[in-house]
DNA sequence: CTCAAGATGTTATGTTATAACGTAACCGAC
DNA sequence: GTCGGTTACGTTATAACATAACATCTTGAG
């Protein structure tokens, strides 16, 4: 199973497909994806890399919207609870939910040479942890599995 | 197993413990555990709930060391280096931990009303992350586990 | 004693996030 | 269509978290 996906695969699609999904999604729930929302998030799809809250500032801006950092986070919050968009705690960054639609929390890989992200789900440890809540009983709303290390890529091709 | 400490246990004894704990891993060592560093050691262990960077910063003040961030970072850094707290990326705070001497991961339970937080050790998330990585050839170098939701004690009397 | 490494002081600034309040757009009820 | 409530957005200001850069002091090995 790819994770990190290749430098050359064809992002415009999936930029394209996180936006078609996107629509689909807030159509039905009758959630309203505007355009700065829509805007924002197609920002937050611009790579396979976690984006800050002032870098999409910065984009916004470049395009003459006169944003304010309360643009941002608010379409980012909104995006969260769509369950469009994960936040990385570590990396105090936003990146694009792999799997939209069903709500659930994300666990990431994170590469801390190339700084790319790949997000998984893996059952075992959503379910040891789920178990070690129960017999604690400690009642989940939300997890944060975020797990620092190298890429397959960037261990076979160490930085200088 | 009781993770969320009783409100009426004896934590000045916790304290103590801790501090003597971290004096004895230094001095083995040679880490320099000077007045400072052990000062803030000891307002991360207050309590048993996550002490923010400028809070420290705020009880070295009222004791007129007229300290700067700096100095509360550097020695969280260096506590962070010796295994003694860590930091909860989730809340941008800091916490003693409870098995320092061996360098280890945390994973927390935090709960959302009361604000406290238990440290938890649980081989089956560890082994099941390993797993997860060793499938993906990802090389793990530390691993963030942060689970928020209800302590038992908020569950039964939960908050107005 | 001296020097180098380590620790701390000090000033300034960078980065991330939210409070608070006003205005505009949307939309269903009438 | 227009009233009125809800939702979204604009705007200003500030809170909260963290580090860069450089000066000074302390400490301990030789």
């Amino acid at each position: 199973m790819i994770h990190f996906p290749a430098p050359e695969h064809n992002h415009g699609s999936c930029i394209a497909e996180a936006l078609r999904t996107a629509d689909t999604l807030c159509a039905t729930k009758g959630a309203r994806l505007t355009p700065t929302r829509r805007r924002v998030l197609e920002v937050v799809w611009r790579g396979h890399r976690p984006v800050g809250a002032y870098e999409i500032l910065d984009v916004l801006r470049a395009e003459g919207k006169n944003a304010q950092p309360p643009t941002v986070y608010r379409a980012l919050e909104f995006l969260q609870e769509q369950g469009l968009i994960h936040r990385i705690a570590l990396l105090n960054a936003y990146t694009g939910c792999g799997k939209p639609g069903q709500s659930h929390d994300g666990q990431f890989l994170i590469c801390t040479s190339c700084r790319s992200l790949a997000e998984i789900t893996d059952d075992a440890i959503s379910s040891a942890i789920a178990h070690r809540a129960k017999t604690d009983g400690f009642k989940i709303a939300h997890t944060t599995v975020e797990i620092e290390g190298l890429c397959p890529t960037c261990q076979s091709a160490p930085r200088p």
